[in-house]
DNA sequence: CATAATTGCTACCAAGCAGTATAAACATAG
DNA sequence: CTATGTTTATACTGCTTGGTAGCAATTATG
């Protein structure tokens, strides 16, 4: 069904320019959707069993396809890994960066990053956990453009902090060190939701907003 | 040095009862401390590179012995796992524990659960990021033990937390979905914190303990 | 000093798996 | 319907590594 609706998709935007270019792009579109089914039935072991336990024979089987289908999608094993970890920290970053494009005091913007960001990662939990556990076996170069990204993000929900703390909003001593907590407090959700368990996923995301608003609430209160 | 300095302790327990006996409790007492040098370094191999990428070859040539002779102090490699992960959890159920003795109001006890707990976190980081992070590759009996430790911390934080709500000292909706955030912060630390990082162990544990308090802390705000 | 027991090592095996060489099947075009 | 290029599968290799059988060395005992 996820197939059917991507293939429409794909299929509508055809016959634009001459033939030739619209036949080179579905061809194009055609290898991204395959790169994106493994990608997605990848992280599904590499959650479930880690990313070493994992055998690309069993991924290939769970597609219906053989090893070589997959390695001439990709180059090894190790690319897996990255684009699953770079899939989790850049879709992170993407919500917070969306988020904080909503115009607001920091406190209106704090929760809107903090609930769509939390939101995100309950919904792609299996990147976001891949990404968190498994650096180590990412190559260095790799690991370290994964190690941008996050501090990027960190960077970024720092300046948020650092805002409200000028506009007296938020009471932080150190607006670097808290958004670290702030994020690991994020990232913790993907290692502990658990879908079906105890509390939804609205409690989580409403519990992350409430947490984090009182790690930065002066105290004298919070403003309503 | 650490090795001397065992020897030392466990010359002084000799010659007690007769002498059988002694010399049956040395022989013990060196088996337990061959045990825990195996384990030692094995957790710095699996916190490095993880449990399935780290062999075992490699933990032996470390210890200037042979592959069998791990073999003869534990049945198979999963059992090198879970004596770590049980470490990791034990050794912070422990220090919660001995906290949740000292007698004080539930603020007090917080400030000082916190503040142990974090520092014995930090202090042997490998065993409860090992811990955290491999919890998958236990055996299904052996994640279940695990994470009945885990329940027990969470259950007697939740403890702490309800009696300072029941007090009036804190300000918490739901005690025990609370305790899994901050035990989820305290977790964090091992995840993130680095030997010669940015930031001081002591500077972490402080900043852990001021974060969990504003996230108890009632509106009106702390009583110092 | 001889004998027994314990302790550790050498040398090996079997299995699992990442990665590949090569051929078959399929589609496309002329 | 043939020729050409592309896509996928079959069938393999080489290596790694968990685990073990059996031997050597060391120590304790009488």
């Amino acid at each position: 069904m996820h197939k059917l609706a991507d293939m429409t998709d794909m299929a509508e935007l055809m016959d634009k320019p001459k033939k030739k270019r619209a036949a080179a792009q579905l061809k194009d579109e055609i290898t991204a959707y395959k790169r994106r089914r493994i990608l997605e039935e990848a992280s599904h072991f590499f959650f479930a069993n880690g990313y070493e336990a994992t055998t690309l024979d069993s991924v290939a089987e769970q597609l219906n396809v053989t090893k070589p289908f997959i390695y001439s999608y990709y180059k090894n094993k190790g690319e897996l890994l990255y684009e699953i970890c770079q899939t989790g920290i850049q879709l992170s970053l993407n919500a917070l960066e969306e988020a904080l494009s909503v115009e607001g005091t920091a406190s209106e913007q704090l929760k809107i990053v903090v609930e769509r960001v939390a939101r995100i990662i309950i919904e792609n939990q299996r990147y976001v956990t891949v990404y968190l556990r498994e650096e180590k076996s990412l190559l260095p170069e790799d690991a370290r453009r994964i190690r941008d990204l996050r501090h990027t993000f960190d960077t970024k929900l720092a300046a948020l902090l650092d805002k409200g703390k000028r506009s007296g909003e938020f009471d932080v001593a150190h607006p670097s060190r808290t958004a670290i907590w702030v994020s690991g407090l994020l990232s913790w959700i993907a290692l502990w939701y658990h879908e079906g368990g105890r509390w939804s996923a609205t409690e989580v995301v409403m519990d992350a907003i409430t947490m984090v608003q009182k790690m930065v609430q002066p105290a004298g209160g919070a403003h309503v």
